[in-house]
RNA sequence: GGCCCCGUCGUCUAGCGGUUAGGACACGGCCCUUUCAAGGCCGCGGCACGAGUUCGAUUCUCGUCGGGGUCACCA
């Protein structure tokens, strides 16, 4: 049997980190088995502009590496169809048709609140709500009956009132469900439209999926879906209904109007700030509701590796043994396995997504990390020099050379070392690349490490006076500097700290950073001297 | 409320009758150190509870409690 998966999102302008742990899933489970993961589009009740709503999606899962066979935006697709469920109708309908010639559904002509009544009193009375069927046509003549009262018509499921149904779920075991507390669901609304359900096991017989994987929010309404498979005479698909991705320390399925209350989590808040330091360099506008961590765009804009994100989601309901942590994607095919699946719902953990991060990026080169930090880096700078409006296109001119040095780049990259842990985060080291008349002083590194300190810069004054002004610039090297600044440190009889600090302040602008003397180094003598002075001067 | 699912450190999990209950992330401490990271070492911390079954239960059964999902002319 050829294995098919398929993840099938509504076209809502973002892709749900859940969403993605589901995709991935599908993915993972089709392609460790040779088969297909297809793409299906569930727009069946889209008002808005589809293709809008659906480009962040398809964007997310390439950029993730979750490449579908069949689908939106495929050159190849064997259904004549499409793969938007908007496009099916024809499908639908003939379904439709086909359950009301065969008594499997009918029509019903039941108002709103004709409903409402029924149910409100199944609550009241604390037991199942069953539609009495009172307002259900069995003959034409009940149609034209009803109609004459000015009733309109949907098609409801006729469903079994007793007997029961066992699913046989790849992750939970046998489920048991007693048919007598199912309802009649409407398939096909009033204006002729069809309900999800339906284009679901249509959707699913025809493009022959193999195993529905979803989450577990799916599982209540597994019955009627498996009716109308039963109903139709389609094959039955095996079932996986994966445990939904929870809030942080919760076991609540995360969602993304609740950012505020997530905020309230140390290692959530701790992940937000990051991320919106780095945005704010970029000068990208915050907006709350889109730049949210529940988002997987929001990984994307500050320079996460899609493969952390891959790793991370990977292991929310899933484990291959008790003590492998790091996947690569072909990794995960390989490994992966339904047998693996938890039962239970998983918390989102912000703080292990950013460990798996920074071990991602530990794996690659240094021509590869440059490679990702040269965005940001020249957005970072583009809007570092422009943000004072006027000056900005003759301060880009005058400082293009600080947009070109490759070199630089590539040498405070291998000095940063683990220090850049998300490609955004080069922007700490923004300092290196802006004309040293520009440089900003954190005015408490300066305070605390040059304004408060009396010997500070007379010490300063004299290191570059005696010291660095006569050195050889061919020798500048952090080695070099290292011990001219050491022999200059025992001269005097002074704690190494007493010089560092005031010259990491000086030539940096603030007390952390890379090592001090790479950074010089990489300033070279003409800057360093010059940043120097500007302190001096201040 | 009806139906269904779930319950191992704070979090993600390994465990599939006999283990000093293992790992990872987070957290705390120490070491290293010119700052910040990183790294090394150490530590904190868990089988929800109660009955069975068994020579023996984290593991099997039942119950209790707790958490969650779902009950649309949404998907």
């Amino acid at each position: 049997m050829t294995i098919r998966t398929r993840f099938a999102p509504s076209p809502t302008g973002y892709l749900h980190i859940g969403g993605v742990r589901t995709a991935l899933f599908n993915y993972l489970f089709a392609k460790k088995h040779g088969g297909q993961f297809i793409l299906r589009i569930d727009d069946t009740d889209q008002q808005r502009n589809v293709s809008e709503a659906l480009q962040p999606i398809l964007d997310g899962l390439r950029w993730l590496g979750i490449e579908w066979d069949e689908g939106p935006n495929k050159t190849e697709n064997p259904q004549p169809n499409g793969y938007y469920q908007s496009q099916r109708n024809d499908k639908y309908q003939a379904a439709v048709d086909e359950l009301l010639k065969s008594g499997f559904a009918y029509r019903d002509f039941a108002k709103p609140e004709e409903i409402q009544t029924e149910r409100d009193a199944a609550v009241a009375e604390k037991k199942t709500f069953t539609y009495s069927r009172t307002w259900a046509a069995e003959t034409e003549a009940d149609v034209k009956k009803f109609e004459a009262d000015g009733r309109q018509g949907i098609i409801r499921l006729k469903m079994p009132r007793e007997g029961k149904l066992v699913i046989h779920d790849l992750v939970r075991g046998d489920v048991e469900f007693d048919w007598s507390n199912e309802q009649d669901h409407v398939i096909q609304r009033t204006d002729g439209s069809f309900l999800y359900h339906l284009a679901n096991v249509v959707d699913d017989e025809d493009f022959q999926i193999s195993h529905v994987i979803r989450a577990e929010e799916h599982l209540p309404n597994t019955p009627r879906q498996i009716f109308m498979i039963q109903s139709l005479g389609y094959h039955l698909p095996e079932y996986a209904h994966l445990p939904f991705v929870a809030e942080p320390g919760s076991k609540t399925k995360l969602s993304k109007r609740k950012l505020d209350k997530y905020l309230k989590n140390k290692d959530f808040a701790k992940l937000v700030n990051h991320a919106n330091a780095i945005a704010e360099r970029i000068g990208l506008e915050i907006n709350a509701a889109d730049f949210n961590p529940v988002i997987v765009d929001f990984y994307r804009t500050v320079g996460y590796l899609p493969e952390a994100i891959v790793n991370a989601m990977a292991l929310v309901g899933w484990a291959l043994d008790d003590k492998t942590e790091l996947f690569t994607m072909r990794e995960l095919i390989d490994a992966f396995s339904l047998e693996g699946v938890t039962k239970g719902a998983a918390s989102f953990d912000p703080a292990k997504l950013f460990a798996f991060e920074e071990k991602h990026f530990l794996t690659k080169t240094v021509g590869e990390k440059v490679k990702l930090c040269v965005p940001f880096l020249t957005e970072g700078l583009s809007h570092f020099l422009t943000k004072d409006g006027d000056r900005s296109s003759e301060w880009c001119q005058d400082t293009e050379i600080y947009f070109s040095q490759d070199e630089m780049l590539r040498k405070l990259i291998g000095y940063a070392g683990e220090r850049i842990k998300v490609a955004g985060d080069i922007l700490d080291f923004i300092d290196f690349f802006i004309p040293d008349e520009m440089l900003p002083y954190n005015e408490t590194d300066y305070e605390k490490r040059i304004k408060s300190v009396p010997e500070a810069l007379p010490l300063l004054k004299e290191f570059r006076q005696l010291t660095l002004l006569g050195f050889d610039a061919g020798d500048w090297t952090h080695q070099a500097l290292e011990k001219l600044a050491m022999d200059f440190i025992a001269e005097k009889g002074i704690k190494p700290n007493a010089l560092i600090f005031p010259l990491r302040v000086a030539t940096t602008g603030k007390s952390i950073g890379i090592g001090m003397f790479e950074a010089l180094e990489l300033l070279g003598k003409e800057r360093t001297l010059r940043r120097i002075e500007r302190t001096l001067q201040r």
